[in-house]
DNA sequence: GTTAGCACTCAATAAAAGTGAGTGCTAACA
DNA sequence: TGTTAGCACTCACTTTTATTGAGTGCTAAC
């Protein structure tokens, strides 16, 4: 059996019309809604066939059809038209860039609740900690006689500050005499560099303050590495409430729990270097949870090997040619941003 | 009509039938259920009285009875034991303190992440920005040509960062020079007493960096106004939805929707001074949207005029005793915390 | 190859009947 | 005089039954 251009139109009207209605559509509706110029008994007739070959499926024997998994795919791959993001949109993301153009992890996460607001779906945001970003900047603050901040400036101009706790804390002098030393020293090291060698290598170039560098750097070192690997935010999740598909109050719960399991979510925006966007349909993610929705998603550069990433989850029947678009209009300017920003 | 302690023993059982089960409770079922010693006809009668005095409701006429405003405020009031947290539950809660013990600001994320846990309940935190905050430490950090880091330790030792922009940023000397100063000088300021006249007069004292003085002070003086009076955090929102009152999903969304306006959070916690735990059932919080909500609040002391505020929201029908002990217990030991890291 | 016609299916909706937890009232009882 | 058994009544909720209508597949004629 052949998919022919009819098969292919009447498979279209159904799949939009089922992102726009939630409802099963039958071959009467598609004859009298889209007007492909036959009869609602020869669209049964290729409905019949587009069933057998998989694109669509039948809820029920008296029911219409709905799109299958494959069907989406075929949508996306093939039939979907991207479009422009409106000039209103536009100016909306682009603001949202630039009043946030000075942090990068504060910019991306603002991003994640610009994408949620334009898409009305959920939104995720994968974000590298800094073990393998490197250091432009480190600076030590006295807190108290207990603890002192290490802020952190990444080469990519994140700023982060860890709060380390030690019984013998210097005072600030020393403080600011370390924050010297280890930022002639280890400028442009990440932190997965700075090894037990690479400190020693430093104390020993430290005179009179060896003590003291090695228990800071021991510190430091313990504070980075009890880092997790990547952060994760979640933005919009509310959404899901307005989907038919959630208006079951147990399911839209199991949905905010996954939603909140940071494995899963890491799992769902994978990890890969593609700079392409990328469309994962239901049970294509493998996690049975979620095997209900759709997730399309993307990489962002934060320079080099590091790189996070944005994702858009909604239920299957999501309306894919506008996540796709807002993902892609988004994309450009973000890694124009940020590619400025590390450059210049 | 006296409110005798007949009346009092089968309003106190109506409240925690209520309170457990979410359906009006009759008189036979009070009597089968709890051993009062006399029939549900008498049960009945005295069940008319308390309507009559406004304590109970009756939703429809063959319908069992709830407890109204009043009668939850009564049994908060004068009925309610408060119950002493499990050792587990205290250890737990000690843990969360201990852990986050250096960063005020981020304990009580992780606090407020704590109740939502112990209660299930949904849990809101307000915090206190830096406008009142006296300055510990000031120290500037580099990023980059246009920008650095302002990193602000207070005397609560909350330690944050803002990034300042500016078209001239000082080099990484000039910044040093200018944290050294501004720390000799502004040391015990609030941002508040930064004024146009502070500036200039430290300005005055600066010599040579005079210009680079004023640019950075004008720059931090600037981000400082922006910024709003209060923070607030929400967590374990998504807890709502397990409550029968917001099985339909439009109202769980409603609430969703309301628990995001900052707004309506602030006025939720109110403003006062109070160091007791207040509780507010339903409509006496003056927010139509949530007249069917209460709310167990409590203010905590970060040093002097600065306080900020933890509640707890769930249905009217919550577990007053439970929120109340696990917010008191809790209070207890932040309190505590924060006296011996400000006083330390 | 296309289409009108028809019998059939089945979820969803509406209407009808039944159930049960609740009430208020009255009269008898201690 | 307070308590209680008894009874008729109410009304949301559940179950049952009937109705509707959008959908299908198949067949025969064009």
């Amino acid at each position: 059996m052949v998919l022919n251009d009819r098969k292919i139109k009447i498979l279209e009207a159904i799949i939009n019309d089922y992102i726009e209605t939630a409802e099963p559509i039958g071959s009467r509706t598609i004859a009298k809604k889209y007007d492909l110029g036959i009869s609602s008994a020869t669209i049964r007739n290729e409905m019949s066939d587009l069933e057998d070959m998989g694109f669509i499926i039948q809820p029920h024997a008296s029911a219409g059809r709905i799109p299958s998994d494959k069907g989406y795919r075929l949508y996306v791959d093939r039939l979907m038209r991207r479009r422009e993001l409106t000039e209103e949109e536009a100016r909306f993301l682009r603001r949202v860039i630039a009043s946030n153009i000075n942090q990068i992890d504060y910019m991306m996460q603002e991003t994640a609740r610009a994408i949620a607001l334009l898409t009305n779906y959920a939104t995720i945001v994968s974000e590298p900690t800094v073990k393998k970003t490197r250091i432009r900047h480190i600076q030590f603050v006295p807190v108290d006689e207990r603890s002192f901040a290490m802020v952190l400036v990444t080469d990519s101009k994140v700023v982060k500050n860890h709060i380390i706790y030690m019984d013998n804390t210097p005072d600030e002098e020393t403080l600011q005499k370390l924050s010297k030393l280890v930022n002639d020293n280890l400028r442009d090291y990440s932190f997965e560099d700075i090894d037990a060698e690479a400190v020693s290598r430093l104390a020993a170039s430290a005179g009179e303050n060896k003590d003291a560098v090695m228990a800071v750097l021991h510190a430091v070192v313990n504070v980075i590495q009890a880092e997790d690997d990547v952060q994760i935010y979640t933005s919009g999740v509310k959404n899901i409430l307005s989907f038919p598909e959630f208006s079951d109050v147990g399911k839209a719960k199991a949905m905010f729990q996954a939603l909140e399991e940071k494995d899963m979510l890491i799992t769902l925006l994978g990890k890969n270097h593609s700079e392409k966007i990328q469309v994962v349909i239901g049970a294509e993610n493998n996690l049975a949870l979620l095997e209900d929705c759709s997730v399309i998603k993307a990489n962002y550069n934060v320079g080099g090997q590091n790189f996070g990433s944005i994702g858009v989850i909604g239920p299957k029947r999501m309306d894919y040619s506008q996540a796709v678009s807002v993902l892609s209009g988004i994309l450009k300017h973000i890694n124009a941003v940020i590619k400025a920003l590390s450059g210049g």
